[in-house]
RNA sequence: GCCGGUGUAGCUCAGUUGGCUAGAGCAGCUGAUUUGUAAUCAGCAGGCCACGGGUUCGAAUCCUGUCACCGGCUCCA
């Protein structure tokens, strides 16, 4: 019978041939890489009899999808050794996920990760013995006594649509409820390593109970997972909580409190420079600068809807006087009563107001995490007031001023997605549909690729989100941009327009770089700790060869300071080479040596972090040039 | 908040089955050395073993509570 491949060209194979019988038609090697296949476009098992004039692809285990059987299998594979080992275990669900693949159980008791290596080597006994996945379909009631003992396993069958047969897989003594495809045997599974274990709730909700997750990931050849590996230990290399420390940029302290960072003073100078870039770019694009008081009556978080909205993330109030005040967990209302201390004319609009603002929100403890998830942070904020027919225009500057944001700190890759109206939401359907599709317009206007995030908006407007990634390939929301109908509603702000009637402006409130200690978090891991010259805490060090040197070098820092230039001397009475490791693991972006022949040619030797020995340079030329890569943030 | 783990000097870590005065390297201080591209040598100092309660003749070690941190879940910038 013929077969269709993917390049349109058709092979014959004999009646009653599997998908492997086709892949080894085609070639010995596509046989052994085969990990599954797609048949008329639906993945399927190797073993899947053809029927003539199938098309067929077949999936191999470096593929996206061929990764995905994988370590779908190996899932598998790890729950039939932890039934071995561990018996009375009920099971979960064991799905392949970005990396890798987790199982999540109810064990009879609990463990560590301590024993990993055990479940690790029964897998791979499991997998020496190449036991093969046999697939079943099987009726509902034939499924429900099958999984008697499971009732995770009951839930899931119960949900399964009507229409869609159940089916089973089997590999050695583990059966398991799923739709497939898999590997044809255990043994195609030859490189894969179990990595933690952690708690995660059934489905997620934390109302139902707690069942350990155990994570691990697989790939087609042992050389692709060492890779991996390697990365991930790379990962924990560029991890910000490591850099901070050993660069000196800030702690959290145990008795100022969790979720609370202190900035060292080259944490808070790299937070200087960024600030005064942020507001000098905002400046220069139409935005004004507002402040407003850390604290504030609770009036006005009646008023704006957070008492009632937002309480379980805002601290109790404290008593002034009889009156209670609440600290702020955000910063719109400020700038709203800032808007309504005065009638507005239309011609005003758009007002663009932003603020470097910190606040305070309540997280559960359980989800702090370094400079990424804090109690107290600092928002680059602002909220603009315009028009209806500003809107989509105002969204666009939005988009291309976050673009030139991110891009001018080395972030070029973000997650981009578009967040609708959630269940539990205020706003006519009227005003919900232009907000979402303004925003639409405006990402496609800028011509940003996105996904939409269905009812994942905030209860007043649509938004859009941006995301980076951490070191450990973990997105963090950084750029925020919201349509607010709501607090203009709330707060009746107004404006006097044309027809000399009061209107109601549109509310964007946005964050850039989301708040500057998740931003600089993410920064630090993006560098890897060695900032870009224009964002180094300390640019330049100069290292006297010997104390007689120590005039020339005195010079040479007064020098480029004069220059702007961020420049320390290393007076220690170290050798040079001690001195030249010492600045190397700051991170300093120039090393400059100063000895006699720098001295009698006004030169200094020049060592950078990321080139090495770059030889003598004039002082002049070199402070010129230095100067020139701070202007042009390179 | 929940599940599991961890908490020893400023940092990184040792510390046997509970048993002498809790150790080391780096950093710090002092002295010697005046050094040419990733660690000169020597000496000194530094610990409420996270914190509280308990078991024990005796606790860094065992139990327990609290706090913090780590990996996740849930939730978010």
């Amino acid at each position: 019978m013929e077969i269709k491949l993917p390049d349109n060209s058709t092979i014959d194979v004999p009646e009653g041939s599997t998908a492997l019988d086709a892949a080894a038609a085609i070639g010995q090697r596509l046989a052994r890489a085969a990990v599954a296949a797609a048949v008329n476009g639906e993945p399927a098992d190797l073993s899947r009899p053809l029927q003539a004039g199938d098309s067929i692809s077949i999936i191999t285990g470096d593929s996206p999808q061929g990764l995905e059987v994988l370590r779908h299998s190996a899932a598998h594979v790890l729950a039939d050794a932890v039934m071995r080992l561990y018996p009375g275990t009920k099971l979960g669900i064991g799905p392949a996920i970005a990396d890798g693949f987790y199982y999540d159980f109810q064990l009879p008791a609990p463990i560590s990760d301590a024993e990993l290596p055990r479940i690790e080597e029964e897998m791979r006994k499991l997998a020496g013995a190449a036991a093969p996945f046999t697939r079943r379909e099987l009726s509902r009631g034939e499924a429900a006594a099958q999984f008697a003992g499971q009732p995770f396993k009951l839930e899931l069958l119960a949900e399964l649509p009507a229409e869609e047969a159940a089916s089973t897989y089997t590999n050695g003594e583990f059966t398991d409820l799923c739709r497939g495809p898999h590997i044809p045997d255990t043994g195609r599974l030859k490189a894969f390593r179990l990595l933690s274990v952690a708690g995660a709730y059934w489905r997620g909700d934390e109302k139902n109970p707690m069942l350990t997750r155990i994570y691990g990931t697989a790939f087609a050849t042992q050389k692709q997972l060492d890779e991996h590996l390697e990365k991930l230990k790379e990962a924990e290399r560029r991890d910000h909580r490591l850099l901070g420390k050993q660069l000196d940029l800030f702690h959290i302290d145990e008795e100022v409190g969790a979720g609370l960072p202190l900035w060292h003073p080259k944490g808070a100078l790299v937070r200087k420079v960024i600030e005064d870039f942020w507001r000098d770019a905002h400046l220069a694009n139409g935005y004004e600068m507002v402040m407003i008081p850390h604290i504030a009556s609770v009036e006005l978080w009646k008023t704006s809807g957070h008492w009632d909205f937002y309480r379980e993330n805002m601290y109790s109030p404290m008593d002034i006087e009889g009156q209670e005040y609440i600290v702020k967990p955000m910063n719109c209302p400020g700038h709203i009563r800032i808007y309504k201390n005065r009638t507005r004319s239309y011609r005003e609009l758009p007002i663009r107001w932003a603020e470097l603002g910190t606040v305070y929100r309540y997280e559960r403890s359980g989800v702090l995490h370094g400079l990424l998830r804090v109690r107290g942070f600092t928002q680059d904020d602002a909220h603009l007031f315009c028009r209806e027919d500003q809107l989509e225009d105002e969204i666009i500057g939005v988009i291309k001023f976050v673009l030139f944001m991110l891009r001018t700190f080395g972030f070029d890759e973000y997650e981009v997605y578009l967040s609708t109206r959630p269940e539990k939401s205020v706003g006519s359907d009227e005003h919900w549909e232009r907000a979402t599709e303004a925003l639409k317009v405006a990402l496609e206007r800028a011509g940003l690729g996105y996904e939409i995030d269905p009812g994942e908006g905030v209860f007043y407007g649509p938004k859009i989100d941006m995301k980076i990634r951490d070191a450990l390939g973990r997105a963090w929301q950084c750029t925020t941009i919201q349509v607010d109908f709501n607090l203009p509603e709330r707060f009746d702000v107004t404006y006097v327009g044309e027809d000399n009637q009061e209107h109601r402006p549109i509310m964007i409130h946005r964050a850039l770089l989301g708040s500057l200690e998740r931003f600089i978090g993410c920064l630090i891991e993006h560098y890897a700790g060695a900032f870009p010259l224009w964002l180094a805490p300390v640019q330049a060090v100069i290292l006297p060869i010997a104390d007689r040197h120590m005039d020339y070098a005195e010079q040479v820092a007064a020098r480029l300071t004069q220059e702007g230039i961020r420049v320390e001397l290393d007076y220690s009475k170290e050798s040079v080479g001690k001195k030249i490791r010492n600045a190397e693991l700051d991170k300093v972006p120039y090393m400059l040596v100063v000895g006699d022949k720098e001295e009698d040619a006004g030169t200094v030797s020049v060592r950078s972090y990321a080139e090495g020995d770059l030889g003598p340079r004039p002082v002049d030329e070199l402070a010129a040039d230095l100067v020139r890569q701070v202007e042009d943030k390179s």
